[in-house]
DNA sequence: ATGAAAGCGCTAACAA
DNA sequence: TTGTTAGCGCTTTCAT
């Protein structure tokens, strides 16, 4: 430890140059692996940064050329399913030099745009936008300064890329399984939703209509009933309170995500009812509560590793194309029935 | 949408200085709400800075002076204890000019080096180690580059501040609960550590060592049992099913984590018993998944907030004042006893 | 293949 | 109180 003295300088390209004896550019050329050093060059530069422990200064990069850092927003850290499409993200960009950096809780409008707009301000390399609830036009308008991912979001756009899950067959794999098993009264949970770019959009509003189109399909629509609360642990206990005050109770409840199944199986068993052999719970996301033993939930798993995947190689593509044109990647999620759900009373 | 036209030149500060008729170094002041700045002045600059929808390049402003972004580093996203820090700490930086940006998934030495390293790299202002697993001669040299706030360790440094929850008697509120309950067979499942500095340091170790003077305060030192395995669903699962082979089994397991008392009650309900009619289970950090009522596990709180707002506040501080001693804050954690805890059969 | 020199957009001494 | 100027540590032309 230093203790008391200066600070100690921080070692710069300089330093360097001079310790190899090789002009500034050069070391330059030998971090970006730029084209035009000779092996010979290359061997001196980079065992002087060794030496001297040097590592570049980001902001000084940044102010000619990159910053080597991708900006990933999320609405909340809690939901493990962000951390899933995270891991895949890193992993994919592990081997590159790219630093990832989190702004999180992107949970409303002004946060998500005080959040974008700091790492504009840090002259980022891209964005990697999960689940944005911002309009349509901001998101276009953030696109149109830097690369931008946007993920787990519908609709396509010029300006940005698009990797989500469909929404729309995932809620139909519910219903159907659900239809397989006998079940008629299925009711839904959704998150309300009035503006028109987000139930355009958003998967909550997909995952609703994939919902009333599979209810159709299998001539229940007499039988859909949905309660519009909120993709939140309190939304779902709510909404199941009122779909259990109906006058005839659904036999079956497919909430829109598994934080709703939570308070859904919360009102539940407060009712005094058993899961499943009252009423049926399906949830959205197979997180790790779905996945515990002692719940049980009957999901929806989206493969959050392969969406993330797939938003860094489609970002590290735009970054190194910033011309080409827009690519909407959606993936298939699958069913993972467990102990909630199972054929109705009678 | 500027579709086709160039990326549009970002508005820098010398076009607010041409737009309000004044020098750079005005504009500049007025930025950092510097000394010497008439009202008239002031003014005049603000309008401009609006009307030209100005943003400081945070990168340039971190050349010479301030970055204006503290970096937060997390093992994992997905613990919600952390999210509650979290809050905490951006609650308590929302009216300043500082941006929080998250490193996540520091869950080995060599990940957390990596991000650590990005955020000096990066010239962030202060950072915030929540929970950080690196030794503490790599905390101190990290401290000694910028202003550092070590959060959820024990052990005291010149180099850093530090908040940390008195986990010690946190793991007695748990012992004495128990016992007081008529309980003696308290086990205790604790997370394996070998390395010294942990030992010292580490919350779990804290933990398990409060376990243990309790239960010598209490007059159980006979019954102390410990499954060394680690703080995660598995881990608490298999320590589970260790105890649960004892010649004659715990009444009463206390589990150093919430999350590994998941595993406990996954490896409960898988041989067949009761909780808390054969065992009762306590958890540690009072998650959303122990206030969930279906579960509804005893736990401890550890007021993540105020850890958090406390960061933030010492962080603060040291920014402003390099110099002045290191603090540490050590919070009082809390019960919560709920429905999985009840004096023992028999 | 190599290097000299001109910035990038700010902040901080210093002058006026 | 105001403005001028010299960098911060890099990347990027552009000579050589």
């Amino acid at each position: 430890m230093t203790k008391g003295s200066a600070p100690a300088r921080r070692v710069t390209i300089v330093d360097v140059a001079e310790h190899a004896q090789v002009s500034i550019t050069a070391v330059s050329k030998v971090l970006r692996n730029a084209y035009g050093v000779s092996p010979k060059m290359q061997a001196r530069v980079r065992q002087a940064i060794a030496e001297l422990g040097y590592r570049p200064n980001a902001a000084a990069r940044g102010m000619r050329g990159q910053t080597y850092t991708i900006g990933v927003t999320l609405p909340n850290i809690i939901n493990p399913f962000f951390a899933q499409i995270l891991d895949g993200l890193t992993e994919h960009l592990a081997d590159t030099d790219y630093q990832v950096l989190l702004g999180a809780s992107c949970n409303e409008e002004k946060a998500e745009a005080k959040v974008t707009h700091a790492m504009i301000d840090r002259s980022m390399d891209g964005l990697v936008l999960i689940a944005p609830i911002s309009s349509r036009a901001y998101l276009e308008q953030v696109a149109s300064t830097m690369p931008t991912i946007v993920v787990g979001r519908h609709g396509r756009s010029r300006a940005y890329d698009t990797v989500a899950d469909d929404d729309f067959t995932g809620a139909a794999l519910i219903v159907d399984h659900l239809a397989d098993l006998g079940h008629q009264r299925i009711a839904h949970i959704d998150h309300h939703e009035t503006d028109l770019d987000r139930l355009a959009e958003m998967p909550n509003a997909i995952r609703a209509a994939g919902y009333r189109h599979a209810m159709h399909a299998r001539g229940l629509a007499d039988h859909i009933d949905i309660a519009s609360t909120s993709y939140t642990q309190e939304g779902g206990y709510l909404g199941a309170q009122q779909l259990l005050a109906r006058p005839v109770r659904p036999t079956a409840i497919f909430a829109g995500a598994d934080i709703v199944a939570m308070g859904v199986l919360d009102a539940i068993a407060e009712a005094g009812l058993r899961v499943p052999e009252d009423i049926s719970v399906a949830g959205y996301d197979n997180t790790t509560f779905a996945a515990f033993r002692p719940i049980s939930l009957t999901s929806v798993d989206q493969a959050g590793r392969q969406i993330g995947a797939n938003a860094a190689r489609l970002l590290l593509d735009r970054i190194a194309d910033q011309t080409r044109p827009s690519t909407q990647v959606k993936l298939s999620p699958t069913l993972v029935t467990r102990r909630t759900t199972a054929p109705p009373a009678g």
